[in-house]
DNA sequence: CTTCATTAGTTAATCGATTACCTAAGCACT
DNA sequence: AGTGCTTAGGTAATCGATTAACTAATGAAG
């Protein structure tokens, strides 16, 4: 080739640069030039830390992080799990964890679960693989290594769907048993009394803990768990789980007022059906849902919800990470400030403490 | 520590072990132990196998897949980057391409760029700095590095918005022009001829793409450019620009009977100032969305939409790496079959090809 | 003049896994 | 006996970055 094509020799980074390029180029030794890298300036003289300097911008380089986290045994990697990426609730949730994460020099690594314990596991296992510095959960599923994740040293947290077995386990989330309780109270305010709840699977701690709360609340009013109706069936996704559970409450005499579902995907089912049958979601009955799915205000507005809105996560979640990493751990879980979203048709009373 | 507390030294592994461990334990070179664990046989004998393979299961051994990447100069990792995970159908290919990647031993780490060019610049960094296998864009903005990436030997695929400056690069996605020719043609076939564009920024080739389709197919039937109203505000965020472009359509003396979204967001913009001004989105007007958001079917039966189901893109996407990793890449962009998803109010009519 | 401290570096080990190259033993063939 | 081939492994370099430990030079203090 002739020289007159080389160019500078600037840009023609197409493999990659190595430390030990710069440290030749900038003639010292790789332990100067990682030195001056990462700042480190009482070692080097004023002129060296500037040759590197120039050295590094010229040729491109950026540290392969790889290498790094091989040698400090910790990567700058944070790995988040979400139990399903087609739940735009645990996507913005995820793109909120990712704003806060970048925010503090943490790349994150999202993966799906797909609600399985064995791609779970997978994902766990790689990520202690990839020397994560911490595991997000949002949406935990039980698992055999969950458990065995907790004596190893990678932080665990789990956000809005506590850890199967509960004990002594890092969450930040909504407080499910106080927004069922909070479900029933508004319920009561108005007078609602014909109640059915929709639900999937209840060996989710989530679901489980919405629907303790409400129906003690409801109990306390006198209406006990034998007048609350509910609907069910097998199945994972939420959506046709709704749509399907909502034919049992189509099909009785006395159809419930209100029907509780325990996620916004199960109402987003039932509301289906609801007009496949003909009818009128807000005049015919009122529907409540959990989480706050952030589209709801554009195209769902028929529909009540309870939840934290999703950019107070990312920022939660990384305090709690850094708590964790600091000094000795929250052992409380961290309740995110949860609140309704109620239709116009339903009064909007303020939220009793 | 009593020897009694030592239990059988078994699920003791709260701290990472390593190859030599396991060499050690079996009693065998880290080579041979390698060599087996990657299952090449012809080097080791039957006993010595059967050793090893026992060591590893009872020392609950997993390589660190960070030390092959680094020895290997290259990770079982794919790098996606999303421009928005708050965007259901962004977050539901990417779960696609999840199934599909861990499908062939392939880990997915999912990132959000926001739509900016500076974070999506900031991933690309960490992704050839992580040695990742290759890097799938779903959305990509144009940015600087986006070209130096293209000398670089990651591979790098754009899904359902081509690269920004289109040459040589490799697409699977929707025929975004295509498209836009199929929506005019329905259009012109059930006579609807007033028809008006909500757009966002139109820098993206997927939104210049599908309007130039739009456009051009209805110049043929003898309706040019200027008979079709526009409406359009800056912005990113989908949905208000949605919101706040309909209202120039509300304004109207005499409104579009069409409002063709170049996305299901702007849409569901669209939309919520629809329901607020009191009008019905199916009798009064017919809305065009692209994407088929997957939600579409469940709360958004008044949107009819063009897009592909977002189950095919994994696949698809797998195939098209294993192609450009294998023999001669194919230059030409994969396009994937869209489809219509009509209201009932929308005559069901045969997609002419 | 000797001793000690400081400055400005260098050398080499290390993280975990892979693999080119070497070795030693066993067997067959001439 | 010598040569060649196969089998069953071991040795050590390597990927890229970090860092403990060392060195050489200079200056200051006693």
């Amino acid at each position: 080739m002739p020289p007159s094509q080389r160019r500078k020799q600037k840009h023609t980074t197409n493999s990659r640069v190595s430390l030990a390029m710069v440290a030749a180029h900038a003639k010292v030794s790789t332990a100067t030039a990682s030195r001056i890298i990462n700042g480190i300036t009482n070692k080097a003289s004023e002129q060296t830390i500037l040759q590197v300097k120039k050295t590094v911008e010229e040729l491109g380089y950026r540290p392969a992080s790889i290498g790094r986290a091989l040698r400090c045994q910790e990567s700058r990697m944070v790995g988040v799990l979400a139990a399903s990426l087609a739940n735009p609730t645990m996507s913005a949730i995820a793109s909120s964890i990712e704003w806060a994460l970048r925010d503090e020099g943490y790349i994150m690594s999202l993966c799906d679960t797909h609600e399985e314990a064995k791609i779970q596991d997978e994902y766990l296992r790689e990520m202690q693989s990839q020397l994560a510095r911490a595991v997000v959960i949002i949406g935990a599923v039980q698992s055999e290594l969950l458990t065995d994740y907790r004596n190893s040293d990678t932080t665990l947290l789990f956000i809005n769907r506590p850890a199967p077995d509960q004990e002594n386990s890092y969450y930040v989330g909504i407080n499910n048993y106080q927004a069922g309780v909070d479900v029933a109270n508004l319920l009561l305010q108005h007078g609602k009394k014909n109640i059915g709840i929709i639900h999937a699977s209840l060996n989710f701690t989530a679901a489980a803990e919405r629907r303790r709360g409400l129906l003690d609340r409801l109990s306390e009013a006198g209406i006990y768990p034998d007048d609350v109706p509910h609907a069910h069936i097998e199945g994972l996704n939420h959506l046709e789980v709704g749509y399907k559970s909502m034919q049992t409450f189509l099909d009785m005499l006395k159809r419930p007022d209100v029907i509780v579902c325990l996620s916004d995907m199960l109402a987003y089912g039932a509301y289906r059906l609801t007009q496949e049958a003909g009818l009128d979601p807000i005049k015919d009955m009122t529907f409540f849902g959990f989480d706050d799915n952030p589209l709801n205000p554009w195209i769902a507005n028929w529909l009540n919800s309870i939840g934290v809105p999703a950019n107070l996560y990312g920022p939660a979640t990384v305090a709690a990470l850094k708590n964790i990493w600091s000094h000795s751990p929250p052992t409380e879980p961290v309740y995110l400030p949860h609140q309704f979203r109620l239709n116009k048709e339903f009064f909007l009373l303020p939220l009793k403490k």
